[in-house]
DNA sequence: CACTATACGGAACATTGTTCCGCTTAAGCA
DNA sequence: TGCTTAAGCGGAACAATGTTCCGTATAGTG
């Protein structure tokens, strides 16, 4: 029965041409940021603005696409620091790497806060794939008593996002008012 | 000596326009936010785009010219606040204001953290403006052991503009991620 | 009242996201 | 292997927007 709708194979070059575009744009953004043109993306690539068009509905699907592997792993690390810390630990040192993530992706953040309609793909990526992850970290430090029990996640997760534009301190630390947010959070 | 190269008055309608033209931005910013496009605020006003680019070099500064006014009233709060409050709830009443007056603004805390250089006028203002201000209020909390006293003043503005693009409560009070900043600022 | 520097309006240009469409070519089939 | 056909392609074209340019109009001056 899950045969019925499949009357021909992707085509080869089609399936080259996406990997080409993910490649290309992996290579731009890093260079120039998320908000390069996509006329550059596809040149890179060696294909058309069509061919990009047609493989993502629009700007915003590719940076997000470009992005997934790197969301989940941060996602996965969540669970890893758990097993490994306490619980307050592992929740620094899971936003520090989250801060991370984003200072390093040029124009990740500002994209992020734009509000721009063209990046509403991104937010709901985050907030879908990191959200359960610092929902597990902010229960297991709440649970133990070292932070507040009011926190929103979501809102943590965003609020950490517009504060990490700038780039972290050489050390791996994240930066001053990062600090400060999570110096916030921890009960009197 | 000080008629040297003043040849002529300014424009009886040169005045009018530039008059008609912060009125206008200021109508259009309110209701479009400050993305609304040049075109729309030089028809609001009556006149040629021409004449906005002649008024203001650049669509930024243009922003600029009509929120001095409420940043400089933002500025002279501070100092009044240190005389009617403590240091540290003068810092927290300034902050909220701040807030509220960043959240107003449909769009002016996008503008601030969207990096596009098309807006560097912005934090150039606020820097020159609010830093003195809040430049104060820290060093006045930080005297009587409310707060760390290794806060900079101007990243902290720059932080709370970040977080400040959500509206704040009815009731007034900032958004909690400020709060949890607020928070993070006191000594322990 | 004439003259001229100042100011004006809006067409024109550059950049970018996105759509459209005629042409190309890989996949399936005989 | 050669045909047929739909999937896929490239890039011209369109729309929105910031900014510049320049021929025309006019306020200020003597």
């Amino acid at each position: 029965m899950t045969a019925s709708t499949e009357p021909r194979k992707v085509r080869a070059d089609a399936r080259q041409n996406l990997d080409a575009l993910l490649t290309a744009a992996r290579t731009v953004f890093a260079h120039s940021g998320v908000d390069a043109p996509a006329r550059e993306i596809a040149t890179e690539a060696g294909v058309g603005v069509g061919t990009l068009y047609r493989h993502f509905p629009n700007r915003a699907e590719l940076v997000a696409a470009v992005f997934t592997t790197e969301i989940d792993a941060t996602a996965a690390a969540a669970a890893e620091l758990l097993e490994s810390h306490p619980p307050k630990e592992a929740l620094d040192l899971w936003i520090t790497r989250f801060t991370r993530f984003v200072a390093t992706k040029q124009g990740l953040s500002a994209a992020l806060r734009s509000g721009d309609p063209a990046f509403d793909a991104l937010p709901a990526l985050l907030i879908g794939k990191l959200g359960p992850a610092l929902t597990a970290l902010l229960d297991a430090a709440a649970a133990t008593g070292d932070i507040r029990e009011d926190v929103d996640p979501l809102e943590l997760l965003q609020a950490v996002g517009d504060l990490s534009h700038r780039a972290p301190s050489p050390d791996g630390s994240p930066n001053p008012m990062v600090r400060l947010l999570l110096d916030g959070l921890r009960t009197r």
